[in-house]
DNA sequence: CTTTTGACTGAGT
DNA sequence: AACTCAGCCAAAA
Protein backbone atom coordinates (compact mmCIF):
# COMPACT_ATOMS: atom_id res chain seq x y z
CA UNK A 1 0.00 0.00 0.00
CA UNK A 2 2.02 3.11 -1.36
CA UNK A 3 0.87 6.58 -0.10
CA UNK A 4 0.49 9.08 -2.73
CA UNK A 5 3.62 10.76 -0.62
CA UNK A 6 6.25 9.70 -3.24
CA UNK A 7 8.16 8.83 -0.77
CA UNK A 8 10.56 6.65 -2.50
CA UNK A 9 12.03 4.83 0.98
CA UNK A 10 8.33 3.69 1.36
CA UNK A 11 8.20 2.21 -1.97
CA UNK A 12 11.82 0.76 -1.87
CA UNK A 13 10.76 -0.70 1.81
CA UNK A 14 7.11 -1.78 0.13
CA UNK A 15 9.47 -3.12 -2.70
CA UNK A 16 11.68 -4.88 0.05
CA UNK A 17 8.48 -6.81 1.77
CA UNK A 18 7.20 -7.65 -1.60
CA UNK A 19 10.42 -10.08 -2.17
CA UNK A 20 8.22 -13.70 -2.43
CA UNK A 21 9.87 -15.62 0.72
CA UNK A 22 12.48 -17.98 -0.69
CA UNK A 23 14.00 -15.36 -3.01
CA UNK A 24 15.96 -12.47 -3.10
CA UNK A 25 16.20 -9.02 -5.00
CA UNK A 26 19.21 -7.13 -6.07
CA UNK A 27 19.54 -3.02 -5.74
CA UNK A 28 18.51 -2.85 -9.12
CA UNK A 29 15.16 -4.60 -9.29
CA UNK A 30 14.35 -2.89 -5.50
CA UNK A 31 14.72 0.55 -7.94
CA UNK A 32 12.63 -0.71 -10.68
CA UNK A 33 10.37 -1.42 -8.83
CA UNK A 34 10.33 1.88 -7.15
CA UNK A 35 9.86 3.12 -11.00
CA UNK A 36 13.36 4.18 -11.78
CA UNK A 37 16.70 1.39 -11.70
CA UNK A 38 18.58 4.51 -11.51
CA UNK A 39 17.63 4.72 -7.73
CA UNK A 40 19.43 1.70 -7.09
CA UNK A 41 22.17 4.42 -5.57
CA UNK A 42 19.37 5.47 -2.79
CA UNK A 43 17.80 2.08 -2.86
CA UNK A 44 20.98 0.98 -0.42
CA UNK A 45 20.65 4.84 0.74
CA UNK A 46 17.08 3.64 2.10
CA UNK A 47 17.67 0.48 3.48
CA UNK A 48 20.88 1.98 5.33
CA UNK A 49 18.06 4.38 7.37
CA UNK A 50 16.21 1.62 7.60
CA UNK A 51 13.46 1.67 10.14
CA UNK A 52 13.32 -1.69 11.08
CA UNK A 53 14.76 -4.42 9.47
CA UNK A 54 11.85 -6.85 11.04
CA UNK A 55 9.48 -4.78 8.64
CA UNK A 56 11.96 -4.47 5.95
CA UNK A 57 13.48 -8.05 5.17
CA UNK A 58 16.91 -6.38 4.14
CA UNK A 59 18.75 -10.10 3.96
CA UNK A 60 16.20 -10.65 0.92
CA UNK A 61 18.00 -7.65 -0.67
CA UNK A 62 21.60 -8.67 -1.80
CA UNK A 63 23.76 -6.59 -4.57
CA UNK A 64 24.13 -8.00 -7.91
CA UNK A 65 26.64 -10.35 -6.86
CA UNK A 66 24.13 -11.96 -4.66
CA UNK A 67 26.64 -11.22 -2.08
CA UNK A 68 25.62 -9.18 0.79
CA UNK A 69 25.92 -5.31 1.05
CA UNK A 70 29.31 -5.78 2.03
CA UNK A 71 29.69 -3.38 5.05
CA UNK A 72 27.82 -3.15 8.38
CA UNK A 73 24.68 -5.15 7.33
CA UNK A 74 21.13 -5.31 9.57
CA UNK A 75 22.94 -7.23 12.45
CA UNK A 76 25.51 -9.24 10.60
CA UNK A 77 26.28 -10.95 7.41
CA UNK A 78 25.69 -14.31 9.27
CA UNK A 79 22.36 -13.12 10.02
CA UNK A 80 21.47 -12.95 6.70
CA UNK A 81 22.63 -16.24 5.80
CA UNK A 82 20.71 -17.58 8.61
CA UNK A 83 17.58 -15.62 7.92
CA UNK A 84 17.74 -17.11 4.51
CA UNK A 85 18.25 -20.14 4.72
CA UNK A 86 15.72 -20.59 7.07
CA UNK A 87 13.43 -19.18 3.97
CA UNK A 88 14.85 -22.18 2.22
CA UNK A 89 17.58 -20.34 -0.04
CA UNK A 90 20.93 -21.46 -0.37
CA UNK A 91 23.89 -20.18 -0.47
CA UNK A 92 27.10 -21.18 -2.49
CA UNK A 93 30.59 -20.05 -2.19
CA UNK A 94 29.05 -17.96 1.09
CA UNK A 95 26.79 -15.97 -1.53
CA UNK A 96 23.29 -16.47 -2.75
CA UNK A 97 22.75 -18.82 -5.28
CA UNK A 98 21.57 -16.18 -7.83
CA UNK A 99 20.72 -18.89 -10.40
CA UNK A 100 17.85 -20.49 -8.61
CA UNK A 101 16.53 -17.66 -6.14
CA UNK A 102 17.12 -14.68 -7.94
CA UNK A 103 13.93 -13.35 -8.52
CA UNK A 104 12.55 -14.08 -12.05
CA UNK A 105 10.44 -11.95 -14.45
CA UNK A 106 7.43 -13.56 -12.69
CA UNK A 107 7.70 -12.58 -9.19
CA UNK A 108 8.73 -9.05 -10.50
CA UNK A 109 5.68 -8.31 -11.81
CA UNK A 110 4.27 -10.23 -8.75
CA UNK A 111 6.08 -7.94 -6.32
CA UNK A 112 5.12 -4.80 -8.75
CA UNK A 113 1.23 -6.19 -8.51
CA UNK A 114 1.87 -5.66 -4.44
CA UNK A 115 3.65 -1.95 -4.85
CA UNK A 116 -0.08 -1.35 -6.49
CA UNK A 117 -2.45 -2.32 -3.58
C1' DC B 1 22.51 26.91 -2.24
C1' DT B 2 26.74 23.78 -3.21
C1' DT B 3 29.22 19.73 -2.01
C1' DT B 4 29.72 15.17 -0.31
C1' DT B 5 28.37 10.69 0.28
C1' DG B 6 26.12 6.27 0.03
C1' DA B 7 23.98 -1.09 1.99
C1' DC B 8 25.08 0.00 -6.28
C1' DT B 9 26.04 -1.32 -11.18
C1' DG B 10 28.08 -1.91 -15.48
C1' DA B 11 31.77 -1.10 -18.50
C1' DG B 12 36.59 -0.37 -19.20
C1' DT B 13 41.54 -1.14 -18.01
C1' DA C 1 40.25 -12.19 -13.12
C1' DA C 2 40.79 -8.04 -10.19
C1' DC C 3 40.72 -3.18 -9.92
C1' DT C 4 39.25 1.45 -11.46
C1' DC C 5 36.17 4.94 -13.37
C1' DA C 6 32.06 7.07 -14.28
C1' DG C 7 27.04 7.55 -13.83
C1' DC C 8 22.66 7.45 -11.73
C1' DC C 9 19.40 9.71 -7.62
C1' DA C 10 18.22 11.70 -3.29
C1' DA C 11 19.10 13.24 1.39
C1' DA C 12 22.19 15.28 4.78
C1' DA C 13 25.88 18.60 6.07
Amino acid sequence: MIEDKNDLAEIIYAAVRQIPRGKVASYSQIAALAGNCNLRRYVGNALHKNPSNAVTPCHRVVNAKGFCSGSFAFGGPDAQREKLEGEGVTFVDGHVDLSHHLITQDDFEAMKAGLLV
